[in-house]
DNA sequence: TGTCCCATGTAAGGGGTTACATGATTGC
DNA sequence: GCAATCATGTAACCCCTTACATGGGACA
């Protein structure tokens, strides 16, 4: 349901072709939308023929060559529209959360082990984000409009993986040391 | 991939019919890991055929009449393998963090008070989490091992819903009262 | 006997994941 | 020429979602 204003939203940023797209996904929007390149390119097909992109006229039908994308009026018109839309929150679903209830039934074993890889995880997760803050909103310029909607978005990203971490750490603590 | 063990100890907890397993994942396990009565009946199908769980004897095997399953021996040993079993958590998926990104490049209009409905949404589910603590877990009867663990589980989901009820919040204050 | 609810299913369709296939381009 | 890489696609499978179908039991 998401993914073609996931895409949309990437091609009004900058015209790319699918590959292009896939990376710029796995690096940026894919943090909170992720996406492969077959999902990728299977919905560009389909937006293309919705009329809302186009591919750029210098790309034949050719198998293999590359094939540029823009957006169309009527795709960001779809997008806008889309922004509005009212869609509630998908119910949380943690496999992780599942082990530690099933954990108070047949026992923890190597349960352990398994909040510390996640712990370890998020903390890269988070530092990568923090990574990306620094480069990309340095402190002077964080007042223009769509920039600090886009912030806001990544504070977003920050602020869940620093929950994990808490919690997780908790987790650990109150599980003490036993396995 | 986590369906089936959900349903196992679900069912270990207490062994149901489908109908009631439906019941308790709406009010239960279902909070971290929904399904709905199809994939259940499914999965009990296949648990069956799997020799991991199977019906209580007085059950016959007609359309329509109550089927009570329980697990054996060979479905609690696979429970207990899956919980020490290591998974990547799954990378976020989330429609409304996308929402605002197309925000940033096509317009704010509908995002705040969509924000504000999801703000109350997760101030409801964080209501309804505490009664469930309050219930199930009073200050008295922390103690036990098998309880530590469901409760740990619990205040996961509560902490969780407090920091989307947070963090909407401060990006309700951030985007201002416009639209 | 009709109606409602309990209970167990079937069917169709969509999105996501993984593995594989094919064509073009570049560099050695 | 050949290999590696870029780039676009196909195919199969699984899970989830939605809508619908069928039977049994309780009750007026």
């Amino acid at each position: 349901m998401s993914l073609p204003y996931a895409i949309l939203t990437a091609l009004l940023e900058k015209p790319s072709s699918g590959l292009e797209l896939t990376r710029r996904f796995d690096r940026s929007i894919g943090y909170f939308w992720s996406a492969t390149h077959q999902q990728i390119y299977r919905e560009l097909g389909r937006l293309e023929e919705a009329g809302h992109i186009r591919a750029l006229p210098s790309a034949g039908p050719v198998r293999g060559q590359r094939k540029e994308y823009e957006v169309l009026p009527g795709g960001r018109e779809a997008l806008r529209e889309w922004v509005g839309t009212p869609e509630d929150p998908k119910p949380l679903r943690s496999a992780l959360l599942l082990r530690m209830r099933a954990a108070a039934v047949v026992g923890a074993a190597g349960l352990r082990a398994e909040l510390a890889r996640h712990l370890a995880l998020h903390r890269a997760q988070l530092d990568e984000y923090l990574r990306i803050e620094e480069r990309d909103f340095p402190a002077e310029r964080r007042g223009t409009e769509p920039d600090r909607l886009r912030h806001l978005v990544l504070r977003g990203g920050i602020d869940l993986e620093r929950f994990w971490v808490e919690w997780l750490t908790a987790a650990l603590a109150d599980l003490g040391p036993e396995d």
